[in-house]
RNA sequence: GCCCUGGUGGUGGAAUUGGUAGACACGCAGGACUUAAAAUCCUGUGACCAUUGCGGUCGUGCGGGUUCAAGUCCCGCCCGGGGUACCA
């Protein structure tokens, strides 16, 4: 054969293995780039065409780099923990560590016939202990940091432990788990577990009872990325939520500058999106609705009954909940300190010593009364010296409470100073005597009934559009939230409980998949809006998330389609609040769907009616944090990562427990080492693997943590370690770091979005806090390559039969013969006659699609959609005895685009194609299907054409007889045009990542030179170092037998001369109205107006003209000339 | 549902800034070479009309719009792929 690509290949191959061609060294005068994929979990199956195509991506612009005269970067390892293998042992009872090993060799063997450009001697195994060992010092310097909100970074717990020690955690500002208040001195007289248990709270690696994903099939918890529609991802096994101490890392701490991060960093739009939507920022307000004040705990009985008496529901609180926040304080400060004569009089009435329940200082309406009796809704007020200067007002206020049914009487200081025993019976009388109306007794309140202050039992709701809160008709509770069983009413208790008992037993994936299925409880309990006064009754349902905001919702019926069709199966009201931009107030009776518009004016709102939803907005959070009763909040939806698995084959936690607390190993004893276990399952009793090991303690006898890290622990930071793999002291030199930076472009598939992808990029700002690295964002450029689907072919079998039909004759494109239908005679075809029912009918086609059944083919039995009827026969034995009714003597296949899989036997496997046509060509096709980031499906057919272009490319240096034939010869100006076109395309498509369309430009400068019969080496040298990123092998062999002794690697890029590229003329296209018609030459400097006058004068011109003067004629010079009739 | 993407011949795709739509390749058809096959080379190949020749009409998912000019920009839909989901 005239190209001999398997001899070539692995020439050179072993040429670069043995010369250490991609060796890269941290130190160079060279500017460095870093270029990395993300790297492969080996698993049993090998690669597949779809894997290589990002490393041959990324090895062509590593190369690229290389010839542009940087220092590149471009390492590959193995992520090499993980299900498969484990899974395989507990099978097997093999240990991971074997069959992994095996995995990785069979990778390295496929990868290196491929000819990429790795420094191997980075390489990095996940499962490697020099490598975890590392893995597991981050994770220490996790457990030992906080997250600062003050500064927003991480900084040391022993920094944290001071400050404790000095002032508690006041002035703590720190992303951490809830904590109460304390002191200096109560955290010096907490216990060492204690101080422990609180530390927890703080530290960004922390252990905590959390809701986990457990998969039982697979005996361990996944993390929230890790599981998809209820199901997880590796193996499509049921997951239920359970409580279990468990690993954390506070990865929520970090989710503005996750989500900042995301503005400065060169990635595709949709990955940012994905990662957007993850971490889910929503802004709006916490606000507090208080708890309606008769149905607060423990006061039921003594329910006053002002309004309509309607059971035991009331209509009655002396104060609304806004008034009361703002007035509370003041009132308690003035029951503190009275004054003397308020002294004199509390002494005589405090106590029931009337015989009727008196308060003082008690917030009634939006005034302090001095004193109050509620059950006769009578204010005693004291007016001292300023009363002379406040009469006007204080009749005003008495007016006020006389609307709402208190009666007021006054008494001077003096009297009380100079004649306390007058005014006491005064009041006596006044009470005894005072008879309410029905229906307005408070009845006999006995015991302390602190009304205002009893409003202090709040439900804290989180929402994002307090524009609607005049629309608030309940409020949902999850079905965890905390406050549930202390506001149930008597008699909702059963019911409440009945449908906790419900929710708790139902599975995470059923609550997922029924979301049509309303449910809910009323609890009996109410809350009152606080910007309504209203009272609104208190609903559980687990439509809302205890994991979110603050597991409580006010419920916005007519703009939120979930409290909507709430309320439409319970019957609660619909009022609107909202209208959206060009709409008219309407019934909300007749809606089919709530308005849930970002957009529209707020009505029925009160002070806001009228305003825009934008200030509607602005407008209630600066009212609620005015009045104290709420404030703006960000939420993010991204929740910690959950860090223990109950697996065996993953990084062991360098973590022991004292007296049940977790304490770290000293670094010096790492790395602990994954220990040997008789069985890779749980024990008995539950416990994960590593309970099983022996020994499994520290040399003090303190027990070792059994979980071990998850999949993404030691893929968080691998690219780090790659810039200094072989470091025994550290995790990197920082002369390493300050060197290599951080990852210039990273290729590898989306899949990894809301996983790796996020986690690295907290693990490595956590670093960068740390002062570890020097970048705060780990992947400057990301590409996702997009997936390669499988082309699947079928066959199609008549029902019932085992006689094949080829394609086209199903769908009627081709006729049925005759002898066809005889073939068929005993399966029944109808009444359609084909051979008049031709060309095809829908009506055939329907027809044939019930009598045929398709099945999945192998591919590799396919040629072209014709099928090798032989080896048909052989694949399967049902097979054997196949009949075929074929179109001119073939059959023809369907096919279809499907994902890659051994089921739909469409795979393809790299090695057979580098067998056939070589990794040269494999690298150019992979390329070649189409853009690098578009899905597109695996073809092999056109491999061909691509062959094809390779050879030919190699006949440019050779004669007839495969003869080296390149000349000395001085190039002309046309075969100097075609090279420079080529430099330039080749160069511009690489920068932007395009590599089919570059795959295209080679093709065309070969089809040309080719044409040209130039076998020149002025052309043809720079010419194989322009392709010796797509095809290293044949670019080398050409580089060596052209005379160059060093490897081409490093040759400088052709260096682009536009001055070949001038062009004299220009030809250009002459349209008529847009519509191009014909065409004419001129010189690229004739002016614009001879141009013109050219044009018009053309014969063809006046036709199109057809005698009409031309209304302008637009012309851009090298571009186009455009007459407008 | 929401968000992101994409929709161009029989197929993969090209058209980078609004300026000749379909480059390049596959496939297909015809031809050359050959005893034959493979390989190689040449010609044609968006659809329709015309075909003796010149040629003409339509055409980038659909419907509008902006412009001298739209695959490309704007508005409204339809369909495929991916992400996400009671996230308030």
């Amino acid at each position: 054969m005239d190209y001999n690509f398997s001899k070539i290949e692995k020439k050179w191959q072993a040429y670069w293995k043995a010369n250490k061609t991609y060796k890269t060294e941290n130190k160079s005068e060279k500017p460095k780039y870093y270029v990395l994929d993300m790297f492969p979990y080996p698993s049993g199956a090998g690669l597949h065409v779809g894997h290589p195509l990002g490393y041959i991506a990324s090895d062509i612009y590593t190369r690229y780099k290389r010839h542009k005269g940087f220092n590149v970067l471009h390492p590959m390892g193995y992520d090499a923990y993980g299900l498969p293998a484990e899974q395989y042992a507990i099978q097997t009872g093999q240990h991971p560590a074997i069959t992994t090993e095996k995995n990785i060799a069979r990778y390295r063997e496929q990868l290196d016939k491929i000819g990429f450009s790795f420094d191997w001697d980075r390489e990095v195994r996940t499962c490697n202990p020099d490598y975890y060992k590392w893995t597991q010092w981050t994770f220490i310097q996790l457990f030992n940091h906080y997250y600062n909100n003050k500064t927003n970074k991480a900084e040391s717990i022993a920094e944290l432990v001071k400050i404790f020690e000095k002032e508690g955690n006041i002035n703590i500002d720190a992303n951490c788990s809830e904590t109460p208040v304390f002191t200096a001195d109560e955290w010096k007289s907490k216990s060492e577990k204690q101080q422990q248990e609180t530390l927890l709270n703080y530290r960004l690696a922390y252990l905590s009872d959390t809701m986990v994903n457990w998969c039982p099939q697979l005996g361990t918890v996944l993390a929230n990325d890790e599981v998809v529609g209820g199901l997880s991802v590796r193996g499509g096994y049921a997951v239920e939520r359970k409580s279990m101490r468990q690993w954390s890392l506070r990865i929520s701490a970090y989710a503005e500058r996750l989500l900042q991060g995301l503005e400065n960093i060169d990635w595709s739009d949709s990955i940012k999106e994905i990662q957007k939507n993850w971490i889910g920022k929503s802004i709006g307000a916490e606000i507090n609705f208080h708890l309606s004040p008769a149905l607060s705990k423990g006061e039921r009985d003594l329910t006053p009954t002002l309004s309509k008496g309607e059971g035991v529901k009331p209509r009655f609180y002396t104060t609304n909940p806004l008034d009361w926040a703002a007035l509370k304080d003041n009132a308690k400060k003035m029951r503190k300190e009275p004054t003397e004569t308020e002294n004199i009089l509390w002494q005589c009435l405090r106590g029931n010593q009337l015989g009727f329940k008196i308060r003082r200082q008690q917030v009634v309406s939006n005034y302090i009364a001095d004193f109050v009796c509620l059950s006769k809704k009578l204010i005693i007020e004291v007016d001292g010296k300023i009363h002379e200067q406040q009469k006007e007002q204080d009749a005003e206020r008495t007016l006020e409470l006389e609307k709402i049914g208190f009666e007021v009487i006054r008494f001077s200081n003096e009297e009380i100073i100079h004649n306390i025993d007058n005014v006491i019976d005064t009041i006596k009388y006044k009470l005894e005597s005072k008879v309410l109306s029905l229906g307005e007794d408070l009845g006999e309140v006995s015991k302390a009934l602190s009304f205002g202050e009893d409003l202090g039992e709040v439900i804290r709701i989180f929402t994002t559009r307090p524009d609607t809160i005049f629309g608030v008709t309940f409020m949902v509770l999850c079905p965890e939230h905390e406050i549930i069983s202390s506001i149930t009413t008597a008699e909702q208790k059963e019911a409440v409980a009945n449908y906790l008992q419900w929710t708790k037993n139902r599975s995470e994936r059923e609550r997922q998949t029924e979301v049509n299925k309303i449910t809910g409880v009323f609890t009996g309990a109410y809350a009152i809006n606080p910007l309504t006064n209203q009272e609104i009754p208190i609903w559980i349902s687990d439509y809302v998330l205890a994991g979110y905001g603050t597991g409580a919702i006010m419920a916005v019926p007519a703009h939120d389609s979930r409290d909507f069709v709430f309320a439409r199966h319970f019957g609660l009201p619909i009022p609107q609040v909202i209208l959206p931009t060009g709409e008219q107030a309407e019934d909300t009776a007749n809606w089919k769907e709530s308005k849930d518009s970002k957009e529209g004016t707020c009505i029925n709102s009160g002070f806001i009616t009228g305003m825009t939803v934008k200030d509607g907005i602005k407008a209630v959070i600066d009212f609620v944090e005015e009045k104290g009763i709420g404030k703006r909040m960000i939420n993010y939806r991204l929740r910690d990562a959950i860090f223990s698995r109950q697996r065996y084959w993953g990084e062991p936690f360098p973590v022991y427990y004292k007296d049940g607390m977790p304490y770290m190993l000293d670094e010096s004893k790492l790395p602990l080492e994954l220990p040997a276990v008789d069985k890779y399952l749980p024990t008995e009793s539950g416990e994960p693997p590593l309970a099983r090991a022996e020994n499994w303690h520290t040399e003090e006898g303190y027990p070792l943590e059994c979980n071990t890290m998850p999949g993404f622990a030691g893929s968080s930071a691998y690219y780090l370690r790659y810039m200094d793999a072989h470091n025994d002291k550290e995790i990197f030199s920082k002369e390493a770091n300050a060197y290599w930076q951080n990852v210039d472009l990273y290729i590898g598939g989306a899949e990894h979005a809301t996983g790796h992808l996020i986690y690295a990029r907290f693990w490595n700002k956590f670093l960068f806090d740390m002062g570890l690295c020097v970048k705060d964002e780990p992947f400057q450029k990301l590409i996702n390559q997009g997936m390669i689907q499988g082309r699947s072919n079928f066959v199609y079998r008549f029902k019932g039969s085992n006689i094949f039909v080829s394609y086209n004759k199903v769908i009627g494109k081709v006729q049925l013969e005759q002898e066809d239908l005889e073939r068929l005679g005993t399966l029944s075809l109808g009444d359609l006659n084909f051979h008049d029912s031709l060309p095809p009918s829908t009506e055939f086609k329907s027809f044939m699609e019930d009598k045929v059944q398709a099945i999945h083919v192998d591919i590799n039995i396919v040629d072209n959609d014709i099928l090798d009827i032989e080896a048909f026969k052989k694949w399967m034995p049902d097979y054997a005895n196949a009949e075929f009714i074929l179109e001119n003597g073939k059959y023809h296949c369907d096919w279809g685009v499907e994902k890659m899989s051994k089921s739909l036997y469409n795979v393809q496997n790299p090695d057979d194609l580098v067998v056939r046509y070589g990794a040269d060509t494999l690298r150019m096709y992979e390329m070649f299907l189409g853009p690098l980031e578009q899905s597109k499906p695996w073809d092999t057919k056109g491999i061909e054409g691509v062959f094809r272009f390779i050879r030919k490319f190699w006949k440019l240096y050779h004669n007839e007889n495969n003869d080296f034939c390149v000349t000395d010869e001085k190039a002309n100006p046309q075969e100097l045009k075609v090279l420079h076109r080529t430099i330039k395309k080749i160069q511009d498509d690489i920068e932007r990542f395009s590599f089919n369309t570059a795959v295209s430009t080679f093709m065309i400068c070969t089809n040309e030179l080719t044409d040209l019969k130039c076998h020149k080496r002025e052309i043809l040298q720079p010419l194989a170092v322009l392709i010796s990123p797509y095809a290293p092998h044949l670019a080398e062999e050409l580089w060596h037998i052209s005379g160059n002794n060093e490897s081409i690697t490093f040759a400088a890029f052709p260096q682009l001369n536009e001055a070949y590229l001038v062009e004299n003329t220009f030809n250009y296209p002459i349209s008529f109205n847009g519509k191009t018609r014909f065409q004419m030459e001129f010189a690229t400097d004739i002016p614009v107006a001879e141009i013109e006058k050219a044009v018009l004068a053309h014969p063809d011109a006046q036709k199109w003209l057809e005698g009409k003067a031309p209304k302008k004629v637009i012309i851009v010079p090298k571009k186009i000339v455009n007459i407008v009739i």
